[in-house]
DNA sequence: CTGCATCCCTTAGGATACTG
DNA sequence: CAGTATCCTAAGGGATGCAG
């Protein structure tokens, strides 16, 4: 242990504290929701209420995602029982996915943080436009100051 | 129109329907909390209720977390209004971060997420098992298909 | 139609080193 | 102590093409 590198030291505490997080429920969750697609999913799944939709429904209804995500989604959403998948033995297979009825109760919780985002949403963006704008605590003259972070949109 | 291409097609969907979702309010604060440390620093700062943390003191509760990624988290939570930055001019300088009432009623939310969580997570845990252990219903050629997805970041 | 495999490129995010 | 600048790797996610 001569060597006390912090570095190695934050590495073994990340490690440590992964495993913490792993293990708590609240982050599993998050970690499902926390996918942009998976969100997606679960609404348009809801939308429909009870109605299962077929693979290329989704695919239309999700403008824009590949068949890889989609599949992808759909899997581990399947998984999780948060929906279930079942084929039709059609001449032209068909295969149909619906909620379980723990994916409406997520898709409930979803709607929960559909409402407090409506509700703040003004705050935020208020919040943003007199960040962007300038802080003004040491700077007077407004130019450009961009500090480029953005988390852009993952 | 000579070439239908298909992608080109789902790419512009793409676009179209990312500047959709970007103007929905949900979305919004679903690419909020849906990074990782966001939820976690805004839980470590409402689990001290009030109290402001000084930059180290997130980065010891945040085990593992590099300073990079520390900053940048605090940085977007406060251009969000979501917590305010104090900076103290003592000689060695010190910082000091504390939720606002909107960061407050976000970690509420937050703590709806981690109700639902812990109030399901077990059945999404033997949903898994099953799904893992060989789906035996219409058990076909998937086998493992799955790929444990864990997402985690991003 | 459904979906799996492959290649590849972008980028989030971890480690480091340096300044106020 | 608080942060910033830089480098670099791992992996998310799109495009394609093929198979059931």
């Amino acid at each position: 242990m001569a060597t006390t590198t912090a570095a190695q030291r934050r590495a073994q505490a990340r490690i440590e504290y992964d495993a913490f997080i792993r293990s708590c429920p609240t982050n599993q969750l998050l970690d499902r929701i926390s996918d942009k697609w998976v969100s997606l999913v679960v609404s348009a799944l809801a939308q429909t209420d009870g109605a299962s939709m077929r693979y290329s429904d989704l695919g239309r209804k999700l403008a824009g995602i590949s068949p890889k995500m989609l599949t992808q989604t759909l899997r581990s959403l399947e998984r999780d029982g948060i929906l279930v998948r079942t084929v039709r033995p059609s001449v032209p297979v068909r295969v149909d996915y619906e909620l379980t009825p723990l994916g409406t109760s997520l898709a409930g919780l979803l709607s929960a943080v559909k409402d407090w985002a409506e509700l703040h949403i003004e705050e935020v963006n208020e919040a943003r436009e007199r960040y962007d704008d300038g802080d003004a605590s040491s700077e007077g003259s407004r130019g450009s100051a961009g500090s480029g972070r953005s988390s852009s949109a993952s």
